[in-house]
DNA sequence: TTGAAAGCGATACCAG
DNA sequence: CTGGTATCGCTTTCAA
């Protein structure tokens, strides 16, 4: 009961050609040491795309133990964050000859998803992008005993990592907001105890710092990553009554404008909004959302460049969190009305 | 120059168990056909447990030509519509022992990622979501060899299919608008000569012919899957001054929305807006958008089920398209004001 | 109930 | 420069 039409194997195409499996091979795979007549490379050439022969990479792959493929798990598809970091791992994965497999994973799941990837499917290595505590994540890729690199946090105990430069993000929206003449700047902040809200905070109280605003405990609410959080956060905000509000993503920063418009504010007369991460998201808000754009796509192509090298038997450094993209001003952002 | 850390095979394991490998094979493998002696059974077993043994995948893959992996390719990663058809695929998918490769590709590149995932990566069968044109899709996916089905249109010569019934939807939608006192209702509907462009037009048709309501060409404008489309759409649409806007996705009803707000209209007093589907972004636009919720998730589902059965050797039937799901008030219809 | 052996389709080492 | 041939790890007849 085969439902596999034949394909074309190597024996064919060493047949028709009438040479043996192993020169097709060699000249099939671009071999470099061993040097070929040019009539039978060219007779075996011919053959393979006369037969339309395609590798069978299961077979290869058994072989050589490697499959030329990139896995890299996300927590989430639908955000924009990971998306561009996916298309940039791609791009940069297929400029070298490998294909990059996708997958996503909710919370908890990441021990399975990296098992499944990296034993069923066979990866060579993983860009891994988790929200998982450090514990659990550690172990989880400690169990699976493949070649990673992780995304968008630190993880102690992993060798390479990329990250961006939330903290010089976080200080330039905060700089911005302060440059219009806003003194009362509410923050709100990511996951509590996350890596990027962690540096968010600094670069914010950074900023503060500078410009000597005394710090006001009052003006910083956690808000997680949901328009829920965001909400949350501004309503308990409100009364400290702020005249700008920096957040950390975009969603809370939806959120937070959600309240703003309920409360009767305007924005940005009342209240500034600003956001980081600059996405085709902030232009749909009203009124469209200033932001300080993140080299997230940049990210993705750094992650799988670092990994192919590690792959390749290379060393390579860590690289320096990724400084902050532009500062995308929309209508969102105005001096305070005094 | 061996890298990989020797793995446990299936001989370690007969070998600790003191059996032959086949017999290990059958036992692992939970044969029914063949019944083996219970004790050598659980020896069998044993010994797997304790060595951790995993199969090998790729060998498994090559003796079988099966990889009980199923491959999803969507047109993008970071829309609502596809991030959900992705995880009611993969639910479905791994309830059958499958596993499920994501891929995402621009437009006119089906091709290549056809290939790539059922000649690269093997899979056993593949979802297809496409924007390509007909024609192209047809051969890329003729070419490639694999079965398949096809996700979010109708394809002339596709033997499966799973949609949305978005001609329903429209029509529910519009029959809100109308429900509520409109006449004047403006139309942006999708990519010119899609299918479910069509489908929506239809639907609004339906609903103003059953309202008795004249058709009026100046009301519809396409204005594609793009927040830009959907400003330039609605941007048209202005001066025929429709008091309702039915849009076809809810980008571009944010874009419309944009719109009327530069214009100085009020949402919904001015012009009440409506999209189809729902997602989280209905909820961050200004004022939160009314829409029509669809059941994209199961569609997923149905369709990665379908193509089990499909693998399996079951001859299952094409489904209907699925009914939309309930209709989700928010704040951005309400009654024309007179 | 279990074992032996023949491949699946490629790669790579060793001869010639 | 090219041909044999032994694997890679597993599944699957065919015998015993």
């Amino acid at each position: 009961m085969t439902r596999a039409s034949a394909r074309t194997t190597l024996a064919d195409v060493a047949r028709a050609a009438g040479v043996d499996v192993s020169t097709a091979s060699r000249v099939l795979r671009g071999e470099a040491t061993q040097r070929i007549r040019e009539d039978t490379k060219t007779r075996i050439l011919q053959s393979a795309e006369t037969l339309r022969y395609r590798p069978n990479s299961m077979a290869r792959a058994l072989r050589t133990s490697t499959t030329s493929t990139l896995g890299i798990i996300v927590p989430q598809l639908d955000n924009p964050v990971f998306s561009a970091a996916i298309r940039g791992a791609e791009s940069a994965a297929s400029a070298e000859g490998y294909s990059l497999l996708i997958s996503h994973r909710a919370p908890g799941q990441t021990a399975s998803t990296i098992t499944n990837l990296s034993q069923i499917n066979r990866v060579d290595g993983l860009l891994v992008a988790s929200l998982d505590d450090d514990e659990i994540l550690r172990s989880d890729l400690k169990a699976a005993d493949v070649p990673y690199v992780v995304l968008n946090r630190m993880l102690g105990g992993a060798p390479l990592t990329v990250v961006l430069d939330s903290r010089a993000a976080a200080l330039r929206a905060t700089d911005h907001l302060i440059g219009l003449g806003h003194r009362r700047i509410a923050h709100l902040s990511g996951r509590a105890g996350g890596f990027n809200a962690g540096e968010r905070l600094s670069g914010y109280k950074d900023a503060l710092r500078a410009a000597g605003i005394d710090w006001d405990d009052r003006l910083v609410r956690a808000a997680g990553y949901t328009f829920e959080g965001g909400r949350s956060a501004m309503k308990e905000l409100l009364p400290s009554a702020p005249t700008a509000v920096m957040a950390a993503t975009l969603v809370s920063a939806a959120g937070a404008m959600s309240v703003l418009h309920d409360s009767g504010l305007t924005i940005p007369d009342d209240v500034s909004v600003i956001g980081l991460h600059d996405a085709a998201v902030a232009e749909m808000l009203y009124p469209a959302l200033s932001t300080v754009a993140m080299p997230t796509e940049e990210m993705g192509r750094v992650a799988a460049d670092l990994l192919i090298r590690l792959l390749r038997g290379e060393n390579p450094d860590n690289v320096a969190a990724l400084p902050p993209g532009e500062l995308v001003l929309r209508a969102s952002t105005a001096p305070p009305t005094v």
